[in-house]
Order: structure tokens, then sequence, then C-alpha cells
DNA sequence: TTATCTGCAAACGCTTTGCATCGGA
DNA sequence: TCCGATGCAAAGCGTTTGCAGATAA
């Protein structure tokens, strides 16, 4: 089936599900979390949001973009991660996880949660409200790993 | 005593390190090293250690310091975390570890590893791998605990 | 109707790049 | 001496901000 056609099948559950985290159901939110959830496992920069709406003939401005984002976020309908300078991730995924980063060809896969709630991890630190952890893993995926062992990059020294 | 009597005195051992980790014993990688040792269990970003050694009459420039802590980092000698858009800091800690952020006063804490090496924690990526594991806690700090629990901020959705 | 959100453009801050010069090993 | 690092300025990129107008509820 074509986007128009799974757009207009699943706009009423979207619009459904803004509403019900207390959101208006807009034009630009449903194009941004339709774009999402049509591909989930993946992830999005803001970049490449805006650019792909813009290919489907629903272009938005890029501080729309990011306004849209915020607002999803914020709402706890699109989870984002950070895995470096000037790369924020975003996607639709419901269920926590954690990432890991490929050195060599820059690759964010998700790594499942074994608790998959957060906090899953304990940061023992009295007296304060942990209300997530974030696992970043850094390393060679499995792609780059075969025959990139001699070329391993140093590492980062990301604590 | 005095910064520059400071400096002096471990002018040697910053030196010796930094020939050890296969980097020439310039200038402005002495005075960012130092820097950072001098002020070890903060963190700093890069904006900040330019100020800093500019205040003490040691002005580098902002790309000269990048490109410093870009090498400090590779060799191993200094740790570098990524904790939100923007947001890169960098310290010179010898101890592999973990970081908390508060979402209203945006302090970042270190939170000791309980493993103390990298990855301390399972991917569970088989063919991957897996050379480190930093873990992004976010909530609120004891300091913004107290009286703050009724205007605290909804989960951002980072995964 | 009204509070909220978007369109829009411009500015902002962090980071990187390029090249000539300088300096450590 | 020679390779590598620095000084320097400028551009690059991702992101945020401000306000007028549009829109969902």
């Amino acid at each position: 089936m074509d986007a128009a056609r799974a757009d207009s099948l699943i706009d009423g559950q979207l619009a459904a599900d803004l509403r019900a985290a207390g959101l208006r159901a807009t034009r630009p939110r449903l194009l941004v979390l339709g774009y999402l959830r049509r591909h989930t496992g993946t992830h999005h920069s803001a970049e490449q949001v805006t650019g792909a709406l813009a290919e489907a003939d629903q272009a938005l401005l890029r501080g729309s973009v990011y306004s849209v984002l915020a607002s999803l976020v914020a709402a706890g309908l699109v989870l984002v991660a950070d895995v470096g300078p000037g790369r924020t991730l975003y996607e639709a995924s419901d269920r926590w996880h954690h990432h890991f980063v490929c050195r060599a060809c820059g690759t964010v896969m998700d790594v499942s949660c074994v608790v998959g709630a957060k906090p899953c991890v304990d940061a023992g630190m009295p007296g304060a409200i942990v209300d997530e952890a974030q696992i970043i893993f850094r390393g060679l995926c499995p792609a780059c790993t075969d025959g990139a062992l001699d070329r391993a990059m140093p590492p980062s020294g990301r604590p």
C-alpha cells in the first residue's frame, strides 16, 4: 500500500495516542509521529525526519520538527538518545532499551534492556531520585568486526 | 602556593605522562592537562577550559583547545562524557566511572563503577566487540530533591 | 473562543576545518 | 632536520529563540 493510504489508516490511532498523551493532534505532530512509527527499529536525527517529510511532500520547517520532537519526547511518545556530540537520535519505540554505537561505521543498534524498565541499574546515590539510566555501548559492530580487528580504533576514553 | 609554582612542580610529571602516551609534550597540552589534573572531580567543557586558561594568562585559542583535548582523549589521558546535546565534558580522572545528570540544575556528578573496568555491563551482542559501556543516569540530585518533588520535570524519554 | 501550536527566519553556541608557521624529538 | 602540533580565522552544523498567525478543542 502507498504511503498516503497507510497514513489515513493509522491516522485515527495516531491522533488518539496524541490526545491520550495530553497533546493536540496537529498536522505536524501526526506527520512526525507517523513517520517515526513507520520506521521503527531505526534511529533518526531531526535533520533526517525533516528531509524525509520534505521528500514526501509533507515539508515542515526544521524549527517545527525540533519543536514537535520535543513535545513528543516530553509526552513519552518518542525516545531520544544522545550517542555523541551533535548526534541526537529519535525513535518511536515503546520499549525501554539501550544503544550500541559502532566506532567504525557509526551504526546505532538497539540493545534490549534486561530489566525493561527505568532505571534498570542502580546509581548508588542516596538522596537522589534517579528515574532513568541510559547505557551507551561502544565498540565494533559484527559487520565491522570482520577483518577490522587489526585497524581497530583506540578506546575513546568516554567515561 | 600559586599557580605558576604548582605548574612547575608537576610539569615534569605531565611531560613524562604525555610522552609515555606517545604524545609530544607541547605547551598547550601541558596547560590543558595540567588544568584538568588540578581540577579533578569536576567536569569541564572545552569552553570552560579555554576561559580558565585565558584568566590565568595562558590563553589558547578555542580551536587549539579542541585539538589538544581530542589528542588527550585519543591517548587515554582524558575522559569525555556526552551528557546531552552540545554538552561534551572532559575530565582527567583515571578511574572508569559513570555520570549522573540532574534534570533540574544540570549538575553532573560522578557515579563510581562497581566493576571499575570497561565494559562493566554486558551488551548481549554476539559478534560485536564491546569495549566500553557508559551509563548516564538522569533524575534529581539530592540538592534539587528537597522541595522540588512537586515540580519535578516529566521523564525525558531518553532510551 | 481561547489557549496552544506552527510557520518562519534569524541567531546562537559548540565544534570542525584549512593552511602557514612554529616547535619538540 | 623533520614530522607533527599550534595559531588563527572562518565556516559548518545542529539547535534554539521570538513573534505573528493559524488551529485544535
